[in-house]
DNA sequence: ACGGTAGGTGTACGGCGTACACCTGTCAAG
DNA sequence: CTTGACAGGTGTACGCCGTACACCTACCGT
């Protein structure tokens, strides 16, 4: 009987419900603790019972993902070409800033979601309706790579890429440049912060990964718009 | 007696023979299909035996980074700082391309491996010494981002990925864009190649990588150099 | 002769994705 | 009102994974 009620008090399983539970736990775990027998136990259901609303485990990192780019702003149509694809990957950004395994469980596929695929479609389509060449166009999608899906690499700054929204973020507070690293990469301990003028600790401020990812966001739409301007139209 | 023969018969183990065989072994069948047993299967040895020369497979991991890291050519000291980081990051890219399965395995690890870390020092270093301020040097690595290690994203050319260098590599010939993919994404099938003059087969020629990395490299460099020219000090 | 040690072995455990047979409640057709 | 199909949750089981731990063995310096 507790099963029954067990089984009626739980809201019906869906695709939807699946999917949702999953960008969940992912963003609270991380990803490479999201198993189908974690995220079976998360919906009180066993794990077989998944399979009957996804097929298969990649089936299912395909879903989170068009979750995840679903929440991107529509791309505004009134708007300049450089003004609407950069508001446009800034909102990229901040959804895959809200998931951080994102990034990584795009690039770790081998195709391309529907989802994705629209997305870049139609920035493709505002480069177009901006003047663009089929093949500047082309060569413009290459050129801003996975920035256009909002994410640069943080490669001095590898905290998060788990997750973990709880409780204590700094128990490895800075953690970036232990002191020894920093005599083996001098250039890289500069770059790490204000460094140097205090023999205590060596680790600066870390970087404004917002004003990074801009900066290298505006380096590029400033050198396509150039290329635009300039009547680029084949291979020089 | 006979295992006696094996055992003698055999090379002896090492860390170097072990991360070698290692790289190999991804080359051949795919990252994701390489584990402690099939690896130690290839050596002729019984998994545990491994353990003795790599903590666990995430060490295993970083050193077979570390081997590919130790492909890229040095950086050149008497060319202008643009020359050398231009031949360095096409050499980084053809490591790379040799070993398809290692920018994913960067991307995933968490802490960079004391190789990458020389790597990126030593291109800092370029930078400075070729004029750049420590805050400009800082933006331009986070500018290049992941183009410095030699990769950008094949998000349209999904092949790949998984090495298999053996025989029939065009199983899915083109594969790329199935016809009813290009009618839902009309833009991005203009761009996958010539497209639409011919009804038949939709794809066209696919991209150029190599000219599509090097039509972004050079925007970077040039809007890089361009900043660095016209003194560039801070925040704007 | 002998103890230490480096390096290969065997067994075992817990976790993973998922194939497959099964049960159960719902609902439309007869 | 019966029936039977079907959607959806269950239970068991298999083969793979990383790796802890106890062991054995050949070699080496003393």
């Amino acid at each position: 009987m507790a099963e029954q009620v067990d089984t009626l008090r739980r809201a019906p399983l869906s695709r939807d419900r699946v999917l949702r539970a999953a960008v969940a736990l992912a963003d609270e775990t991380g990803i490479e603790s999201l198993s189908m027998r974690n995220l079976a136990n998360e919906l009180g259901v066993v794990p077989m019972a998944l399979y009957k609303h996804v097929a298969n485990k990649d089936e299912l990192l395909a879903g989170m993902i068009d979750v995840i780019v679903g929440e991107i702003d529509p791309l505004e149509t009134d708007a300049d070409w450089k003004r609407a694809v950069r508001r446009r990957i800034l909102s990229a950004r901040e959804a895959l800033l809200r998931h951080p395994w994102a990034p990584l469980a795009i690039e770790s596929r081998n195709e391309a979601t529907p989802a994705i695929l629209d997305y870049l479609n139609s920035m493709v389509g505002a480069l177009r309706g901006g003047g663009f060449s089929t093949d500047l166009a082309h060569h413009v999608m290459h050129a801003m790579g996975s920035r256009m899906l909002g994410f640069s690499q943080e490669l001095f700054d590898p905290t998060r890429r788990a997750g973990r929204s709880g409780a204590a973020e700094p128990p490895p507070p800075p953690a970036a440049f232990p002191a020894e690293a920093a005599a083996a990469f001098p250039h890289l301990a500069a770059i790490a912060g204000a460094a140097a003028h205090d023999d205590e600790s060596v680790v600066g401020p870390g970087c404004d990964d917002q004003f990074e990812f801009e900066f290298a966001l505006d380096l590029l739409l400033d050198g396509i718009d150039r290329l635009r301007a300039d009547g680029w139209t084949s291979r020089p």
